[in-house]
DNA sequence: CGCGGGTTTGATGATGCTCAAGCCCGGTGG
DNA sequence: CCACCGGGCTTGAGCATCATCAAACCCGCG
């Protein structure tokens, strides 16, 4: 758990003994490939960091299809956090995408944490603070560009995700069907 | 300014003193209507609270239209995070929609504020919290409606709000073009 | 009364989806 | 080792959604 660690260095500062302490907080979980940590219809108990892998969070919309809304690779959280904030049922699933170790904290724990520590109350502060400037830009840039241009954008962003990912997530996440993607594709190859 | 304490009371508890201490890092502004808190192109100061009236963020896309991303009503916050966050340049404006009130804090005021009065820390975890939630929400929207549902479901949602707002902005939001908004009014309206 | 910002209408066309089919390739069982 | 899946990627035709552009209209306001 030293990228943990060193994760909640860049936002604050803590010795190994409150660290150690803060780690107790969580439960260590590994799983494999397609491992669902949450179903919709089912209330959303925890939050998930992810050590290493990737999940993602999707939906299923009216025609049957899962739309991703988002990853979470090393050292990004992920839940439906409108859920979780009031234990509601959530809408979404979060599926891990590889086999992943992930770190997990239900609300009350999370409350006692923050209680016991509040020095994470300034760490998630600035976690939530970041994740709401990333959800800023990505709006933006959903009213901004074309699919096309998304695509290019976001695979120039991050050509080694585009390779460690199945094409019809990249896709799904962008918001349009594989067909599409395999015919931009085949544009910009021409 | 009592609008702010109930406000506040809704997330964490201080007392009278407190909420005196904590009002002098704040600025009061009056504007009117199309008053600009911020220009693209200018490093972004300060957050913005709004007690009383409406602001909006918006940008100008390449076509040289202003495409709008962000309202902000009575209690809520508004400022190009990320931009305010690292003190970069925008590549937003924010300007009044309405004659408004508005609280205005800079980032090392904030700071300030901050260390003064840990119980801001909570404050300010929790509001970005909600925006955050508040976002993947909306994301979520974006990828499940055409927009003519989402014009349904906005205006469902905050009628009132469309009474308030002159058309051309409601559509600007939801990201299309007024005379689209006109013909799906048309069609509703038969 | 005329001006101007906002809304409406309609014609045209691009973007991106649907559906159906074929293809490619790695894995699995015989 | 080969045959056969089956999942994912590709291709193409046809169609819906939504943007663009131009014009008219409406109405509050100076």
């Amino acid at each position: 758990m030293e990228s943990f660690k060193a994760h909640l260095d860049k936002f604050i500062s803590i010795n190994d003994e409150e660290f150690a302490s803060i780690l107790t907080f969580f439960r260590v979980v590994e799983v494999k490939k397609k491992h669902n940590f949450m179903v919709d219809g089912e209330i959303c108990k925890s939050m998930y960091f992810v050590v290493k892998g990737c999940l993602r969070k999707f939906f299923v919309n009216e025609k049957g299809t899962e739309q991703t809304t988002e990853f979470a690779i090393e050292n990004w959280w992920i839940t439906d956090t409108f859920a979780y904030e009031r234990q509601f049922k959530s809408d979404f699933c979060i599926q891990a995408v590889e086999k992943s170790i992930v770190l997990e904290i239900d609300l009350s724990t999370q409350e006692e944490l923050l209680r016991k520590h509040p020095v994470m109350e300034r760490y998630f502060r600035m976690i939530y603070q970041r994740a709401y400037a990333a959800s800023e830009r990505r709006i933006r840039y959903l009213y901004e560009m074309t699919r096309e241009e998304l695509y290019v954008h976001f695979s120039t962003l991050y050509p080694w995700f585009i390779q460690r990912i199945p094409q019809y997530l990249i896709a799904s996440f962008l918001g349009f069907t594989p067909e599409y993607l395999s015919e931009i594709r085949a544009k910009l190859r021409s």
